[in-house]
DNA sequence: ATGAAAGCGCTAACAT
DNA sequence: ATGTTAGCGCTTTCAT
């Protein structure tokens, strides 16, 4: 018995029949003899016959594949997208390609290119920090392959997307500091250049003025907000205004870089100063006191951005207008703000 | 002008040469005039010709692409792995087509089907943790498509695989604790049934008995080594042997949980007791103290196995004899079991 | 140095 | 209900 694979054609000869027939009987073609379907079945079950998927797609002028192109796979948040990716993907019977830009837009533009050339059925683009020419996405338009993006994205009308409200978020975490008997809530910034950063800072100056307190310029620190941003950052603002009693961080690294000064001063968290954060990572529960923070439904974020791709796949890019989503935070009260006895954990 | 793709024929039209003269020329054939070339690149060019890999792959029977197969994606390690993994590939041309089994045996059966029905030219696979029967393995091997297992593997010499060693990771971590002296020195371990827990227990007890230490069952704690199980098993632990003076755990989530008790109960790290743990997670630098960890070496394990996969699809899976790489672990000293001055912060 | 022709495995008109 | 035929875009023998 040889190592040969057995195709359609291995099956039609065997059975005496053509091709043609046995191809309509392996998809269940409706004129197709239930006799004939069945002796099919039956012989590509024995032969193990395993549909050759690159021939059918070269036939087709369809791969059933998607391309992915994140920043980094490392890392909660994108890794977590990916997995709602997949999810969805999967059920829908497409196979999921996933590249890597490493934050460099030269990288980006040859995984765009890397998957085109591989003939995947649409795109699924988020876009990394060093990305400022958008030329390069004119070869995907040319082709007329459908496109999504998310979190990171092109800010245009023209374009499929789905975004977190990242105002939002720091909006309502802001508010739940001021409910917790806050009023003196500094905000550790990151990149003013990233819209998310500058959506989150405009998130709480909004939360202060519609509570009536004052932006106090005293009470702002912008960083990278890597840890020791955030411990660096901490310090100027303890030491510039030492009354504050509440800290808004911009992402949860920094959060930890500024509780540890915090803790390091003597000060007592929540009672003293209060804590919120940006992206409810991992780490958040690990922490003491457990960390308040916004999640930002990683997971729904990938699934809703392959249901539209899947959409325009679908119905054709020309006939569906390009959409803007954008998915509602989720803030998670922990230990770090929560002043009063109720604790509400909500998933993870 | 249209939105059509050129081909090949295309350029051999334009250019009134053959479908053969142009594919040659494309590919740098010897035997193509330096003129022709240049007239068929120059074409290429300008119509922004983009080959189609599935026609490719067809004839070639080869698709350039790589599969793999991972318990879930989210998480350090494997995301890590997969980064490792991509790196290589891409480098050699390949492209990754990235499945997840979520621990399910039944789901990682589904994955390897998929991609063979892909047409890889390779599969990357780690077992999810419910996998037991390895029987469909057997239709990779009839298909005689190269695999290579990583991490969690087929403990089988038949197969190439690349794992660390964990033994020799549990063995350093506690050499280290006992250097730093500590004498007495508990353990909290994994299922036994999984033998990187096994071994991470072995690596435990031999350094211990090769130190001259005894083995006290009342020092070592058995969980699943979530946050919670660390918690209650260092409360066992404390309550049964005050005296300890250490803890290996064998990993580093149960470790956050022990150092909390510990913190708790009013016992300074690493003077009263040292710490060490295993994975080198993020937020190992998080916590306070920082937390000593055995590295996994999550990249380069990614890029060990593409490289032997490489080789077994490259010179064709029964030339290559299987083999087992075990790479060795990277122990990093961070504060919670750093008793003297120097400290050796190594990489992330 | 170039061309003609076959074929990878599949699907889908277009017959009958 | 089944068969015939053409062709997706490419590579590769075999000619010349």
């Amino acid at each position: 018995m040889s190592t040969h694979r057995a195709s359609i054609s291995d099956l039609a000869a065997q059975l005496n029949l053509s091709v043609s027939t046995v191809s309509r009987a392996l998809s269940d073609h409706s004129r197709i003899s239930d006799a004939t379907k069945k002796r099919v079945w039956e012989l590509a079950r024995q032969l193990n016959y395993q549909p050759n998927q690159l021939a059918a797609a070269l036939r087709k002028g369809r791969s059933n594949t998607l391309g992915v192109v994140v920043p980094h796979i490392d890392g909660q948040f994108f890794a977590l997208v990916v997995k709602g990716i997949e999810t969805i993907a999967n059920q829908a019977g497409f196979n999921v390609m996933i590249c890597q830009s490493n934050e460099d837009a030269a990288q980006e533009q040859k995984n765009v290119e890397t998957l085109l050339n591989a003939q995947v059925d649409g795109i699924l683009l988020s876009l990394s920090l060093s990305t400022h020419d958008f030329g390069y996405l004119e070869a995907i338009r040319r082709r007329d392959i459908p496109v999504v993006f998310f979190d990171r994205v092109v800010e245009s009308k023209d374009v499929s997307a789905v975004v977190l409200n990242d105002y939002q978020g720091g909006y309502e975490a802001v508010c739940h500091l001021i409910e917790q008997g806050c009023r003196q809530i500094a905000h550790l910034g990151g990149p003013q250049h990233l819209n998310i950063c500058r959506n989150r800072y405009q998130g709480y100056a909004d939360a202060l003025r519609h509570n009536g307190l004052p932006i106090d310029p005293s009470l702002v620190n912008f960083s990278d907000l890597r840890i020791q941003d955030g411990r660096q950052g901490m310090e100027t603002l303890l030491n510039q205004a030492p009354q504050l009693d509440a800290v808004f961080s911009c992402n949860d690294l920094a959060l930890v870089g500024a509780m540890q000064i915090i803790k390091r001063r003597g000060l007592r968290i929540p009672q003293d100063v209060a804590l919120a954060g940006f992206s409810n990572e991992l780490f958040d529960s690990l922490t003491e006191p457990m960390l308040t923070s916004v999640d930002q439904r990683c997971e729904e974020m990938g699934r809703t951005a392959v249901q539209m791709l899947l959409e325009l796949i679908n119905e054709g890019p020309t006939k569906v207008a390009p959409r803007q989503v954008v998915l509602q935070p989720n803030l998670l009260i922990r230990e770090s703000s929560l002043r009063t006895d109720l604790l509400q954990e909500t998933k993870a």
